[in-house]
DNA sequence: CGTGCCAGGTGCCTT
DNA sequence: AAGGCACTTGGCACG
């Protein structure tokens, strides 16, 4: 059971700044709203002038600012982050920091309106389907999806240029590659699919041809064209059925 | 200015559906604390079993369900949707919906402890730099960093595979495509560079032989393989200088 | 609207 | 720690 959350309207900066350590200590996640600057120093630098926006902090050390748009917060810092608050000049300021790579994200109030430490437990995992693995399963459970005489011999099957999704032979013994996609495709997945059939062909001794099969629910112009260039073939399949 | 943020303790459920209904309808941030279940149906499809959560509706129709941990919401909606808020058997549901692709988004809340409406404004953007442009510009500026005697001629240059980044040509006059990357980069960008330099080699008449060069601060072995395979060339270059 | 591609992509897993 | 790759990737610019 989770504790009632926490909260501070108008707080002064000195309430503010005992309120979200205190709640960084609990490891409860603290909501702050208001008027506030960002900087942001690492792989690249940013500055975000004043605005209104939402400052969250997790327990696990991870930081997001949202503005009032958007799916994607305007600045961030990664899970492993040690936060760090304290006042300068009279304002409140947050300070969020990894090293490799170094990174430093600071947040500068100039008004805080609002403050909620969130105490919380979500032991629930996400359970989703219609994923890349999906189709895979699907195609074991029934190969002949793929053809008839399709028999699936290994996943993720190691090659020079990486793991093949599902490595197999068809009804005359040939070898097969299979490449998975849970959306349409365009070129990206074509060179994928190019580079395990090349190193397979190398691999299994010369003149053994090596079958290369993207499978995805749909594929662009481009990328058909590409497959047609390189001899490859495509088989339209969802990942959920 | 701002308004201040309206708060609600420990709501009941109609007490909230009239708050959340008012601020989505006031074009307010609504930022939701409490315990909770999560259907997702749409692109995939997922169910999550109730824990205790952050749930923020945007006005630009965005809502995002975060957990205590990870960077990503565990569940969340892009803008442009429709948020709907309802009582059912006596608890507060929250639906998000939009079409093309059709996704559907519900939250039930069997227990909401804290409720913010956030009216705030924001006009600042955010001001980035070590972008993948600021390394086009480092380079247009000054092209001898790729090699001396390289002259830039297009940048977006149009080929049947796509834009290339730099179109150029070398001091003996034949041509470059520069691919340019902000970090280190992998097989995928090798293969991104091949299809531009294939592409113009067919479009600029037989023989004249095109130059392929990939612009990234570092490349993984793999990639590098690739480069020496298909004959083109890596040149080491920040972002930012 | 689809197609293509960058992103401070993030997250997961394997070496 | 680095590499490779999926992701409800998201976001933008362009046809």
């Amino acid at each position: 059971m989770s504790d009632r959350p926490r909260t501070r309207d108008d707080p002064t900066t000195e309430e503010a700044r005992t309120f979200v350590s205190s709640g960084l200590e609990r490891e409860a996640m603290v909501a702050l709203f208001g008027r506030c600057r960002v900087d942001y120093e690492g792989r690249a630098a940013s500055t975000l002038g004043p605005g209104d926006r939402l400052v969250v902090l997790k327990p696990d050390g991870t930081a997001l600012v949202h503005t009032d748009e958007g799916q994607q917060p305007v600045n961030w810092q990664p899970p492993g982050c040690t936060h760090d608050v304290a006042t300068e000049d009279g304002a409140l300021v947050l300070r969020s920091e990894r090293s490799t790579p170094r990174e430093l994200l600071v947040v500068r109030f100039e008004r805080l309106d609002h403050a909620v430490a969130y105490d919380g437990t979500d032991t629930n995992d996400l359970a989703l389907t219609g994923t890349e693995d999906d189709l895979r399963q699907r195609i074991l459970a029934e190969p002949s999806l793929i053809e008839p005489g399709f028999e699936p011999r290994a996943t993720e099957r190691d090659t020079p240029a990486g793991a093949v999704d599902i490595f197999g032979a068809d009804a005359e013994g040939a070898a097969v590659v299979v490449e998975l996609k849970r959306r349409r495709v365009g070129p990206d997945a074509v060179g994928q699919l190019t580079r395990y059939v090349d190193a397979l062909e190398r691999d299994l001794h010369a003149g053994r041809e090596v079958r290369g099969v993207l499978v995805a629910p749909s594929v662009t112009d481009r990328a058909r064209r590409l497959l047609a260039e390189r001899g490859l073939e495509f088989v339209p399949l969802e990942p959920t059925g």
